[in-house]
RNA sequence: GAGCCGCUAGCUCAGGAGGUAGAGCAUCUGCCUUUUAAGUAGAGGGUCCCGGGUUCGAGUCCCGGGCGGCUCACCA
């Protein structure tokens, strides 16, 4: 990285003339007495003449985004974490070293302090008059243009710093992920959950049907699985009764990549004792509207073309049923392969030779129903053979307890009543491992301690996953995974 | 992994049917003491993603590769 076009050979010379004055051109003595939205908010209503009468004295610092030289004065903007505040710097008015720092010195993409006075310009912008201006960072290299800004998606990921700095949307989407984040984690306490911390390094990527990473633990010499899901230690915690938990935490698949997928990605999970699926659809629709309201403050989200209402209740879909609509079989005949399998071969539908009943629906379900699913909808009853980790339903139990939540054709959540019985826990790792054996690769293992833990007895409850980007993506209007995540999965540069 | 699209100055983008590469902003030199996409006169700035090929001649056409985006496949 030394390339050395006209422009950074120009900011490097100044930065060398500045060094050869003996000045320190990387200070860090300076302290700001305000941010430029506080001041702006502050002093929103007071007029010329009030500025004039008591003329408020302010310290700020930030970087450069625009000039406007005209001959012996000049006017620029600073950007700081708030927003941007306008500076004025005029010949005669200000100090001679800050008129001459600004004309020979500073660069848009400088990070600078600035000392002066608050007044009001002819057009009403509130601007500090500069008393005193010194160079805190020097930007060596341009920034992108004023107006069009950072185009360029792959440098907008790959140096988000850049996108950050010029882009001021996605500044304002990373705050209200950290807001929504927030806003989840009080939601939660407030309802005594204890919020808690799981392994990422797990000898048995367990919780979730996926491809696991897989790293090397040198002392101990063994392999070490990034986690998939922290489904299991959690349910270790209800074993040792906590009764009420949550992780908001990182999770690992080694799988495609796309606009609704990045490798690492982070989940939202919550477990509560004496609880059914039933009500956690129940606490989920308060969770998202509860959400809403505090973000855009009504119950009605904009994505895209579409408008998305979190308005309680939302519809339950079962997906026997949701699939019988789509593709005019019975609820009888999606009882049997064969006609699942032929109805999937007629619609294009690829399902894995060896795949039972169970994930054939499964997967016709994902490529039929669920682009349709716009607004929040709740599906349930999910097969067996799908949900090894989920209690089966009393009435029929090649089904469980367990739903999903769909909005804007995607999933968002995926929850049930959990399996509490260790017999059947095993049985089902047993027919997984059949499953792994006979060729699918995303198969769950088998963990002989978490069947353990429940052969201590695990009260009965219901939990629930919610994939934290996607939700974001939802409430910033985000398309893209990429524009959620500060620095998305990218492959390596080159050089 | 497959298909489609993109990659040209620091940034945003033009380059008709092959003929030695352009604009705006930015930069540099001037003028300009309330501007805000300031204005104004001039100047400099290019590995046209990389490597082959066709051709007298390739940014442009062909082949291969790289990176990215979108769609599909798998998943949350």
């Amino acid at each position: 990285m030394t390339e050395e076009h006209e422009q950074i050979l120009v900011r490097k010379q100044k930065l060398a003339a500045l060094k050869a004055q003996g000045a320190q051109p990387y200070p860090n003595d300076f302290v700001p007495t305000h941010t430029a939205a506080a001041l702006l908010t502050r002093l929103a209503e007071a007029t010329a003449e009030d500025l004039e009468q008591h003329a408020e004295s302010c310290a700020l610092a930030g970087r450069i985004m625009s000039i406007r030289h005209f001959g012996k004065a000049a006017f620029f903007h600073v950007q700081d974490r708030s927003g941007q505040m306008q500076v004025y710097v005029r010949q005669g008015d200000s100090p001679p070293e800050a008129v001459v720092l600004l004309k020979d010195t500073l660069d848009v993409g400088d990070v600078i302090a600035v000392s002066g006075t608050l007044f009001r310009t002819r057009t009403g912008e509130l601007t500090i008059k500069a008393t005193a201006l010194r160079l805190l960072s020097k930007a060596l290299r341009p920034l992108p243009e004023k107006w069009h800004g950072l185009q360029d998606v792959e440098v907008r990921y790959r140096q988000r710093y850049l996108d950050l700095i010029v882009n001021p949307q996605v500044r304002e989407t990373f705050r209200k992920r950290a807001k929504l984040i927030q806003l989840i984690r009080q939601f939660f306490i407030d309802r005594d959950y204890l919020e808690v911390e799981t392994p990422t390094m797990q000898t048995i990527a367990g919780g979730a049907l996926a491809r696991p990473f897989v790293t090397h633990h040198n002392t101990l010499d063994i392999d070490l699985y990034l986690r998939i899901a922290p489904e299991l230690f959690l349910k270790r915690l209800i074993v040792g009764g906590a009764e009420r938990v949550f992780e908001i935490g990182r999770n690992f698949r080694n799988e495609g990549m796309s606009t609704k997928h990045n490798p690492e990605f982070t989940t939202l999970e919550f477990y509560e004792a004496y609880a059914t699926y039933d009500q956690l659809m129940a606490l989920t629709e308060e969770l998202f509207a509860f959400l809403a309201r505090q973000v855009t403050g009504s119950p009605q989200v904009r994505y895209g073309e579409q408008t998305l209402d979190f308005t309680p209740p939302w519809p339950r879909l079962g997906m026997k049923e949701a699939l019988s609509q789509q593709t005019g079989l019975s609820l009888d005949e999606l009882d049997d392969e064969s006609l699942v399998r032929a109805k999937a071969r007629a619609l294009g539908v690829h399902i894995p030779a060896a795949a039972p009943l169970g994930k054939a629906l499964e997967e016709l379900f994902g490529a039929v129903v669920e682009p349709h699913l716009i607004q929040p909808t709740f599906v349930v009853s999910y097969p067996v053979e799908v949900s090894p980790l989920a209690r089966r339903n009393d009435a029929d139990p090649r089904f469980v307890d367990r739903f999903e939540l769909y909005v804007a054709g995607r999933e968002i959540a995926n929850a049930f009543s959990e399996l509490n019985d260790p017999e059947d826990q095993l049985q089902r790792f047993l027919e997984q491992l059949q499953e792994r054996a006979a060729g699918d690769e995303e198969a769950h293992a088998l963990d002989e301690d978490y069947v353990r833990a429940l052969e201590y007895g695990m009260p009965p409850t219901a939990g629930e996953g919610i994939g934290i980007d996607r939700l974001v993506m939802l409430f910033t209007d985000s398309p893209s995974i990429r524009d959620v995540i500060l620095f998305p999965q990218m492959r390596a540069e080159k050089k």
